[in-house]
DNA sequence: GGCGTTGGGTGATTGCCGTTTAGTAGCGAT
DNA sequence: ATCGCTACTAAACGGCAATCACCCAACGCC
């Protein structure tokens, strides 16, 4: 009569997830699994375990290993993009906006040094070129936030020298090569983090854009 | 009669190496495939074909994949050094010799894209940590030479700001930033590579040394 | 009730990979 | 001649991503 009856008894198999609450296990799971370990650390047969599934139901929610990587990334890239805008919403000097975003870069960068160097670094051969659409186009909705700005700067002739596009993209790239180095590069004798940022930000300010 | 009845006629073995001959074949392919494919792409086995051995010959040279992949890149590191040693020793301005080190340094990195990769933007895990003091030791010469014409400028009192490692590290990050990004992120719409170059250079050198 | 459909799941298999093992061809020294 | 050594090989091992052929519980429908 009562209709818990039909509960699977006998089987000792997972629930099933109820279509994309599974994903999301899944993902929960590779996330901790790539961060920890790495591209090559992280196997589809730790995932799966970690979930407690067969590594082939893996592949029922995502097409290879590639996929589920790309979406983790997804993610942390969306971070990035939600504080960008929030920066930029806010009612001060563009210099000042431009100087916040850049450090909040860094600090992303460092707080999440393997999604960083997942989305930023990516060896060539590790993802393969071109999946990573979805992906692309939310690092460019980010740069186009950040190179706004920059030229603002421009625009109110503060820009010392080169292009908006130039200056922001050597702004950028310069914050990028020194959260990178030391993500890459641990051992290295570096001096002071907080001192390297803010001869950093300080010297490129200071170079690129006059008062 | 004739000693040339001695020769392998049966044997389509591929004669002896000669020692320490051989290790230089497997170095140059395996320079060659590695640089191509990258580090996932370039496999023992189409290494030890190039070469026209079995896979594994190369473990009777080699302990294992990564000691090729450093073998290479300290090769690639030594010329960044003799190249870094050159301009050191150039009876010029000090600041003219950070500029031209950091230039050239930026000129080697997009001329061996690959070799600069695997020194420089190493994926944690790719190789297995321990193994690389050799290359590290290369590096650290290098970087001795850079900071040390650093150095100079801070002795003369020019530098605008940080100290002369915190300097340095900043001048050397930025410019890795640069081409770093330029060759993992290709299809990005990029301002001319040498307006980027220039701006960064200016930047810096504006930002960090007074005249 | 019976019953076909279907979506989430599986174990076995394929085809690479890096690396290891056991063994062999050639050659110089004894 | 034969030992020992060096350079090399074929075959195998364990692990990997990915694929295959299947399986079964739940649901809608009669």
């Amino acid at each position: 009569m009562t209709t818990t009856l039909k509960k699977p008894q006998r089987s000792a198999r997972k629930p099933k997830g109820d279509g994309h609450l599974r994903r999301g296990e899944i993902l929960q799971a590779a996330e901790r699994i790539f961060l920890a370990e790495g591209y090559q650390g992280a196997t589809i047969r730790k995932i799966a375990d970690e979930v407690g599934v067969s590594s082939t139901a893996l592949y029922m929610h995502f097409r290879d290993k590639d996929e589920i990587l790309l979406e983790i990334c997804d993610r942390a890239i969306e971070l990035l993009l939600k504080q960008n805008s929030e920066i930029a919403a806010r009612p001060i000097d563009a210099v000042a906006r431009v100087r916040l975003m850049l450090d909040a870069y860094m600090t992303f960068a460092l707080e999440n040094p393997n999604a960083y160097q997942l989305v930023f670094c990516g060896h060539s051969g590790i993802v393969s070129e071109d999946k990573q659409a979805a992906t692309e186009a939310l690092g460019d909705r980010c740069y186009a936030v950040w190179v706004g700005t920059v030229r603002e700067i421009a625009a109110i002739g503060r820009l010392r020298t080169g292009t908006a596009d130039s200056a922001a993209q050597s702004m950028w790239a310069a914050c990028h090569g020194l959260v990178a180095l030391l993500l890459t590069k641990p051992t290295f004798h570096w001096a002071p983090t907080a001192e390297l940022r803010v001869v950093m930000l300080d010297g490129l300010l200071y170079g690129l854009v006059t008062d």
